[in-house]
RNA sequence: GCGCUUGUGGUGAAAUUGGUAGACACGCCAGACUUAGGAUCUGGUACUUCACGGUGUGCAGGUUCGAGUCCUGUCAGGCGCACCA
């Protein structure tokens, strides 16, 4: 009986729907484990061989897991919302809701030809409302939440409320906003309701504000920061221009310091973890503040080099400073107005590329604290609104950027450290001594009898220094900057989720708790209205009756008491931020999650998914989920434990040369001499790089002509290249075509043993056959040549259980570390070996199902009931590893003096040195080997040799 | 510029964490069975040499009885951040 894979496999992807085999449900007799993958966002290609990389690397660590005991929550959805959708439906006028189901039911299909272990009961949708009910609560609890720094908490709104009616902004200064306030309780409570809304927007975790945003033209919204690269839209590759307008926020960057504190408590990759704490940014400094000379105004700067404070010779303010305007002298008004107008004109990407030193003077003069100097106040494109206060001080001989802006506009250059010598560059180094202060012409200012004098420190101490100095003396502060933003949280786009939110008398209002979730209207058309509103403007039933609590049509909006519903949808990452916690208790109507399914699975235990999230997904779930922590509906504060970056599959591009201007193509090794076109050729028509002539002449109607120059073997050989998998390369390896010539089970085992999980690597089917070899030998070992099953009730030899034992430690140490192309090589010598001493132990056999069930759960079930089993081998027990089956009973000498030479002599493993040394000079080889030497040491590695170390 | 990461046969890759480098697989070579093989099985396969031997983990040093592994420097590729003060 041949491996019949398309039979078995079927079999038992019907059996296991049937009988729910992979359902979970919590059960406090078992351990709890929760494996998840990344969802996918289901696109229209389908799924290529690249995609179940990781899902089936994460699902063959699930079933291990269940194997050990555990109980294993591996589920499995969709992000439904995004771009591609809906700029569909904008050029058919197919609504993204039938895209996108047309497309998950795909996707399922695919899936569950690969025979993964989701419990598909458990499936969540990013696009239902009974999963974005969720969304919109959590963005309501954002609302009405602040944060405290000083608890490093969120905390609800209506105890700062209570705090401004009673004693005003008061004591609580240290409080996450978007500027500080002061004012008194008196000041509050005269206020009218949209002052004191605008007030609380500056506190609010998920708040309205003026910020300058990323608006991209070409898809007609704004993007996050992280959706923006080099200056253009990661969707699309739109230009990306900087605007201010009026959106949606989350106060992301008040959680910077727990974001970065909490890398230190989870189990990620130095390069991610890396990754994360430079999109953090945190930069320890000073803000030191600078009065303005022959004025009343001031202003601030934040420097992490406070010991060059001597060396200032300028200042220099972000054209965008609300201050330009303020220090600007009448007759520099003019300049200083068509700078900005230059800058204005200026894109981001223009910025990014081009750093030639512009700038202007103001005509004002700033007064350095320490030295009591006054130094001109420049307006220049180099320094950065939006970091610190976008307000820097200028210190050419220390800092590349002033020293070219110096050199530029001829200022003067101050070193301060011993020996730099900054007549042709900067000397930036963080290492040194410090001189020259107070520098000539730069006396130290005193205050209370003191002066700063730095001379004779190290940097590190003249930082600390004059931190103390600035401190002491009120000049400024000690300050931590981080370069996270806050997250913009709108879009003017149509297939996402409603805010649940409407405008009273221009007061942004939330829709009450029990009317979630606000479900997405129907519009006829997907595109912004004429006026220029977002899609949702055009949806004809969009307006809030309060009394009533009902959604109406907008014709009734009289704003006394119907009023008009936010246009504006959320992102991408809304829906994609807590879908973790989602799987936990997914018809959960009452709540995101109930108490007792958090406390149960608590947390993610092992994600898996791909490193491109670093900046995006994976900062706002954490985000997301350490807000939910302060709530008390996540148990835990950091919502994945463990990541595994799996690697990207890339595509193996062919392809063929035609001569040009005619329909003749050349072999790859005749092409020299020719003048050719490379052109693109499926590579599904190629077998090993030799071109499938007749399939490719009716592969389209232009080459049915087409002639040949063939190599001299008569083939044609096509050329080659490393490329994205995708449709326009022709390049796309479908898995449902693998499965069907090999079955699930081989192209699980391939995809594994192509190399590690994390790493990228083309994919290349040549390989395949080898794998598909083995699954076939495995077949055969169990099966005999008249169709029945071989296995005896002897007890397994001494050889048998050596074999056995080297497979249960390889392959249990190798699935925690995730080397399963290592387990798959040991797997391949464990059934050479069994089959060379033709074992035929039930034992044996009933071990080996086990072990083999997480990478080929169907050829083991089929196996695990010819056995004679009525249960899924799903929940047998793992194996147990005994070490006294593998332990070596001898070991080999060697001489380690000059060279390699091994003694021809064996002892047993727990021989000891003295032992060793004797036999070795008894031995009268050995003792030729040693003639003339002596012994310096004798090494023994347990189980491994004896190293004997002679000298002259 | 700063940070992270990877360099091993013709190819994908192993190496029990300092102990005989190249496991396992692809490919290739030879043989067997075949009318046939893109089926199956057996053996071989780092480089160099007829051979004995010699050389080999990007390169150059170092530590060690012993280094792919540890240290220093250097080169090359990949990724992240970047006029961030």
């Amino acid at each position: 009986m041949e491996y019949n894979f398309q039979q078995i496999e079927k079999k038992w992807q019907a059996r296991w729907v049937e009988n729910k085999t992979y359902k979970v449900a919590e059960d406090e007799n078992k351990k709890k484990f929760y494996v998840l993958n990344m969802f996918p966002y289901p696109s229209g290609a389908g799924l290529h061989v690249g995609h179940p990389l990781g899902y089936i690397a994460s699902d063959i660590y699930a079933r291990a897991k269940r194997l050990q005991g555990y109980n294993v929550l591996n589920p499995m959805g969709y992000d439904a919302y995004g771009l591609p959708a809906e700029q569909y439906a904008i050029q058919t006028g197919q609504h993204p809701e039938v895209t996108t189901f047309a497309n998950i039911n795909r996707y399922r299909e695919q899936l569950d030809k690969i025979g993964f272990c989701f419990d598909w009961d458990r499936e969540v949708r990013t696009c239902a409302p009974g999963y974005y009910h969720w969304t919109q609560w959590a963005f309501q609890k954002m609302f009405n939440s602040f944060f405290c720094y000083k608890h490093q908490k969120a905390m609800p709104i209506e105890k700062l409320i209570e705090h401004f009616e009673k004693e005003g902004t008061g004591d609580w200064t240290n409080l996450a906003c978007t500027e500080t306030m002061s004012f008194t309780a008196d000041e509050w409570n005269s206020w009218d309701d949209k002052k004191k809304s605008d007030v609380l927007m500056n506190y609010r975790i998920a708040f309205m504000g003026e910020t300058m945003v990323n608006w991209c033209a070409g898809l007609g919204t704004v993007l996050a920061n992280d959706e923006v690269v080099d200056g253009v839209s990661v969707r699309g590759g739109f230009p990306v221009e900087q605007k201010k307008m009026r959106q949606w926020c989350l106060r992301v960057s008040a959680y910077a310091q727990r974001l970065l504190d909490g890398l230190e408590t989870i189990e990620w990759s130095d390069s991610i973890k890396e990754t994360q704490k430079n999109w953090i940014g945190r930069s320890e400094g000073t803000e030191i503040e600078i009065k303005v000379a022959d004025s009343d105004v001031d202003f601030t700067i934040f420097t992490t080099r406070a010991d060059t404070m001597f060396g200032v010779t300028f200042f220099v303010l972000a054209p965008e400073s609300e201050l330009v305007d303020m220090v600007t002298t009448p007759d520099q008004r003019a300049a200083v107005d068509e700078y900005i107008k230059y800058v204005k004109g200026r894109t981001e990407r223009e910025r990014m590329i081009d750093h030639t030193v512009t700038g202007v003077f103001s005509g004002a003069y700033g007064i350095n604290p320490i030295t009591g100097d006054k130094c001109p106040i420049y307006i220049a494109e180099y320094v950065l609104a939006g970091y610190g206060t976008g307000a820097i001080m200028a210190v050419p001989a220390h800092d590349s950027r002033d020293y070219s802006f110096a050199k530029h506009f001829d200022l003067p250059i101050v070193p301060l450290i011993e020996g730099a010598d900054v007549s042709e560059e900067s000397y930036d180094a963080k290492e040194g001594i410090v001189t020259n202060s107070p520098a000539e012409g730069n006396p130290a200012v005193e205050y209370d009898g003191e002066a700063l004098i730095l001379n004779g420190k190290t940097i590190k101490e003249a930082i600390q220094a004059t931190k103390e100095f600035v401190k002491k003396h009120n000049l400024g502060r000690v300050k931590v900057n981080y370069r996270l933003r806050d997250a913009i949280f709108s879009r003017q786009r149509y297939w996402g989720e409603p805010f649940p939110v409407y405008y009273k008398k221009g007061i942004p209002t939330m829709i009450p708790e029990e009317c979630l979730p606000i479900e997405l209207p129907q519009v006829d058309k997907f595109l912004p209205t004429e006026t220029g509103e977002p899609p949702l403007g055009n949806a004809t039933v969009w307006a809030w009756d309060e009394a009533n609590k009902k959604i109406v049509e907008n014709t009734k909006i009289d704003n006394e008491t119907v009023f008009p519903i936010e246009l504006y949808t959320m992102p991408g990452f809304a829906g994609s931020s807590a879908y973790y916690l989602r799987y936990m208790d997914p018809h959960n109507d009452k709540g995101l999650l109930s108490e007792q399914a958090a406390q149960y699975w608590q947390n993610v235990d092992l994600y898996v998914g791909g490193s491109e999230h670093a900046t995006g997904h994976l900062i706002y779930s954490r985000f997301w989920n350490k807000f939910l922590f302060d709530l008390g509906v996540s148990v835990k504060e950091e919502p994945f434990q463990k990541l595994i970056n799996q690697g990207m599959i890339q595509g193996r591009s062919n392809f063929v040369y035609r001569i040009k201007d005619t329909n003749t193509f050349v072999s790859l090794d005749k092409k020299d001499g020719y003048d050719v076109t490379p052109i693109h050729v499926d590579v599904n028509i190629v077998s090993a790089d030799i071109l499938d002539v007749e399939a490719f002449k009716a592969w389209r109607p232009e080459y049915a002509t087409a002639e040949f120059i063939l190599n001299d073997d008569g083939k044609y050989v096509c050329g080659w290249a490393v490329e994205k998998m995708s449709k326009s390369m022709f390049n796309v390896v479908n898995p449902d075509m693998i499965v069907e010539k090999f079955g699930a089970d081989t192209l699980r085992l391939y995809e594994m043993f192509l190399g590690p999980v994390e790493q990228s690597k083309p994919w290349d089917t040549n390989g395949i056959d080898g794998c598909h070899r083995f699954l076939k030998k495995f077949w055969n070992f169990f099966i005999g040549k008249d169709d029945q099953l071989v296995a005896t009730a002897d007890a397994p030899s001494k050889e048998e259980l050596k074999a056995l034992h080297t497979l249960i430690k390889k392959v249990t140490g190798d699935i925690e570390q995730f080397s399963y192309n290592t387990s798959i090589a040991a797997f391949m010598i464990c059934l050479n070996e069994l089959t060379k001493i033709k074992s035929t132990s039930r034992e044996v056999k009933e071990t080996l199902v086990v072990l083999i069930a997480p990478f080929c759960p169907h050829l083991a079930e089929e196996l695990w009931e010819m056995l004679g089993h009525d249960t899924t081998v799903c929940d047998a027990p793992w194996p147990a590893f005994n070490d006294d089956y593998l332990k070596e009973d001898s070991v080999k000498m060697m001489v380690a003096f000059n060279g390699k030479a091994r003694f021809p002599l064996e002892f047993p493993a727990d021989v000891t040195k003295e032992a060793a040394e004797a036999a070795a000079l008894a031995d009268p080889q050995s003792a030729k080997w040693m003639e003339g030497f002596q012994v310096n040491k004798v090494i023994v590695v347990p189980g491994k040799m004896i190293n004997i170390v002679l000298k002259k």
